[in-house]
DNA sequence: CTTTTTACCTTTAACCACGAGGTAATAGAT
DNA sequence: ATCTATTACCTCGTGGTTAAAGGTAAAAAG
């Protein structure tokens, strides 16, 4: 299927939308723009990924959704809810705790059997 | 599902194997423990991921397996390829890529509307 | 007036981790 | 001697999640 992205990409889409949307509100394609910005490239996310994770998280009350008209034309904006900044910190200490351990991991000389 | 190790796992489990089985070979069973153990127990990885990701990586020619007598017992023991070691460093920057992108993206504050 | 960019959204496919379960041999405990 | 825990191998099914590809339409740019 030809990721772009490859390996070690799970519950990253998610971590970083509650992080954006922890600072302001934000609508699908801003995010999709944001999101390469602010990891220097080195992540892109399409609107595949964007949207069915936005539905998910609003589902989830972790985000609130808004209309807003912007001239003639309409988007949706989502910020992050209280729900929302409890599972971004519950997630950010899942990430530190992989980190860490896939960073002790490769360090750590296994005793010969 | 219940899952012992929420998200951020994709590829985590063949970036521990192909590091162990470039140090030395093991088996299965030893390798369980051996991941518990250098990650200080902070991933546990049972033998329903690690099989089928021995027998896949095998296929992919990254591993070599050999049968061993131990006792009356025999065990199956890996061992890295080259090509396994070739797609560990691969692995290894693709790793460093998300973890240094999403680092960043912690620390960026994002510019107001 | 035509093309590119903005903006929204859905469908489909595939991957992959994981738990649960199953077998059998060996070692240790009673 | 017998029972239990541990060692060691393995398979199957599920479900979550990314991701590409496609589809619509408005607005800006050329």
């Amino acid at each position: 299927m030809a990721r772009t992205n490859p390996p070690f990409m799970t519950g990253v889409p998610e971590l970083l939308l509650l992080r954006l949307l922890s600072q302001r509100e934000m609508y699908g394609y801003e995010l999709v723009r944001q999101i390469q910005l602010v990891t220097g490239e080195a992540i892109k996310l399409g609107e595949g990924v964007i949207y069915p994770s936005l539905y998910a998280l609003e589902k989830a009350g972790a985000l609130k959704a808004r209309r807003r008209k912007v001239g003639a034309r309409e988007r949706v904006y989502y910020s992050a809810t209280a729900k929302g900044r409890k599972r971004l910190a519950k997630l950010e200490t899942d990430w530190e705790r992989i980190r860490d351990a896939i960073s002790l991991s490769g360090e750590a000389r296994v005793d010969p059997a």
